[in-house]
RNA sequence: CGGGGCGUGGCUCAGCCUGGUAGAGCGCUGCGUUCGGGACGCAGAGGUCGGCAGUUCAAAUCUGCCCGCCCCGACCA
């Protein structure tokens, strides 16, 4: 095969992810320090989650709204925990002017226009939203609220990472306000649900649902939910959040309502987000030395058509005529509930070769090969982009066929997913065997251990070993695991396992 | 915020040590031959050598300061 100028994965997985996103043409480094542009490959993918998200959210009643970008300092000092959560890592926009400078070229900063109150560019929407949430909530009528808003936030990172850490980034904030905290805890759940769902079944992730530990959780979070995903190099992606804020949002914010009894009640929260971390997720997650492998529902390109003419004019027209056609029969199938998203690549001088590489990076799903012999023959050359062999097909059935092989590429990458995954959870009951694990630079797979609940222990063994907890699963991956035992590293009685792993 | 590395056509980099007309490959444009797994030839376009100051007859090259980016560690979706 051709050296396609990706590093390999066993070279450096590191150095193979951002190949991969700058080469697939994801997306780019920008002028800012630790910001991304996100091209329109990468975007297409994003569009997809959001697409499939945003309908996950409008078919449980939520709304979408929006809300500012800037935050009033005092508002993100109201709840305690909150504000010491963020602080260290937010963008203040302390001037309203720039001026002609002075003393030399360009423009400066005006210093006779300083905010009377500096405004913090979002980190997360909870207290500029629940500011607003005082004045719609009067009576128990008006609960549920239930709204979601598609965004961009801005957390001022060290260390960026392409779609996995980067100062600003797109998401999706959902924040709910209910009568009564099993309302809440239900949502919360609901929310987790569906990201649990969108993971799998979009995606093709398998995920991990649980609960933070406490150390972990949402700053200002009475508990925070998780989904957690394995990638290729053994480490854990945290790939979504569901929080039940209790009433902590409703006390700083003094929201409160009026029961069918007529008491007044400060009201129970919800917040919850995914964000374009999960286009990093999901490239790490399937991809290969050749590039991206897209599960289909997620893949912007689910069918490419390579139209062959041997550099013969009249050929060209021919065949590109005939791709054309059999696209347009296609795009009117539909699969997954969509019209196959179908792009013929006739472009002129690059070589059949090139296009089949060049589609093999960019993650298309299925091609098919168009060329004069298959004319003749009424065929086409149909090869998926991983895990079947090349063989023709008959034209007639093109359309049955390309959505039989969709289905078992969506099916199969899971399948492989979990599959992976099952072969790198461990049961550790020994501090050595738990270090052991951890010892090797890079991820090490989830290991499922016993832990005594406190966050001295956290602590101690994330120091030791960089492995943190992850989640107290929901639904135990074992029977087994509910059971109490000795914590692995104090020996102390703990409860139930819970599940380590190196994050991202 | 600590520790490294790097800034030279769009991209990857050579040149710098030892100062003297700014280079290569890829990409781009044009023409021709190619085309079923990354083709080739020929002809072109494209650079205030990150910035500022200094040394010098002369600076991409030497010196100082500044800026930016990438990589590795502590914090985060």
């Amino acid at each position: 095969m051709a050296n396609l100028g990706i590093t390999p994965r066993s070279q450096g997985f590191s150095d193979w992810y951002n190949d991969l996103v700058v080469k697939a043409d994801l997306a780019d480094y920008s002028a800012v320090k630790g910001c991304m542009v996100i091209k329109p490959h990468g975007y297409a993918i994003w569009e997809l989650m959001q697409r499939a998200l945003d309908d996950m959210f409008k078919a449980s009643g939520h709304s979408n709204a929006y809300f500012p970008l800037f935050v009033p300092k005092s508002f993100l000092s109201k709840e305690a925990e909150h504000v010491e959560g963020f602080a260290k890592e937010c963008a203040v926009v302390t001037h309203h002017r720039l001026m002609n400078n002075p003393d030399g070229p360009g423009v400066v900063v005006d210093p006779t226009a300083k905010l009377e109150e500096e405004l913090v560019i979002r980190p997360t929407s909870e207290t500029i939203i629940w500011n607003s949430f005082k004045n719609w909530i009067q009576s128990y009528r008006d609960l549920p609220l239930l709204i979601n808003q598609w965004a961009n936030v801005v957390r001022w990172e060290m260390r960026t990472r392409l779609f996995l850490r980067t100062a600003e980034f797109l998401w999706q904030e959902g924040h709910t306000a209910h009568a009564t905290f099993e309302d809440a805890e239900a949502e919360a759940l609901t929310i987790l649900d569906i990201y649990r769902r969108f993971a799998e079944e979009w995606m093709a992730v398998p995920v991990l649902t649980g609960v933070k530990s406490e150390n972990e959780k949402f700053a200002g979070a009475d508990h925070t939910y998780c989904i957690e995903a394995l990638v290729q190099d053994l480490r854990c992606v945290q790939a979504g959040t569901s929080h039940h804020l209790g009433q902590n949002f409703a006390k700083a914010f003094d929201v409160k309502f009026q029961t069918d009894k007529g008491a007044l009640e400060y009201v129970h929260a919800t917040s919850w987000g995914v964000s374009t971390r999960l286009v990093g997720t999901l490239v790490m997650a399937h991809s290969d030395d050749k590039g991206l492998v897209l599960p289909p529902r997620m893949a912007p390109v689910q069918c490419v058509i390579v139209p062959i003419w041997g550099g013969k004019a009249e050929l060209r027209e021919k065949v590109v005529a005939a791709s054309e056609r059999l696209a347009e029969r296609l795009r009117a199938t539909k699969w997954s509930d969509s019209p196959l998203r179908v792009r013929v690549d006739a472009r002129e001088h690059e070589s059949p070769g090139y296009k089949f590489n060049d589609w093999e990076l960019r993650g298309a799903c299925v091609r098919l090969e168009l060329g004069p012999r298959d004319l003749e023959a009424n065929q086409t050359v149909l090869s998926q982009r991983t895990g079947g062999e090349k063989a023709p097909v008959s034209v007639d059935n093109v359309c049955d066929e390309v959505c039989r092989r969709l289905d078992d590429l969506q099916r199969l990458l899971y399948r492989s997913a979990l599959d992976f995954r099952e072969a790198n959870t461990k049961r550790v009951d020994t501090w050595e065997e738990f270090k052991a694990i951890f010892e090797p630079e890079g991820g090490a797979g989830f290991v499922v251990a016993h832990w005594d609940g406190t966050v001295e222990t956290e602590k101690a063994i994330a120091e030791q070993t960089k492995a943190t907890i992850r989640c107290i699963t929901l639904d135990p991956l074992d029977p087994e695991d509910d059971k109490p035992g000795k914590c692995v590293y104090s020996g102390k009685p703990s409860s139930r396992r819970v599940v380590f792993a190196k994050a991202y």
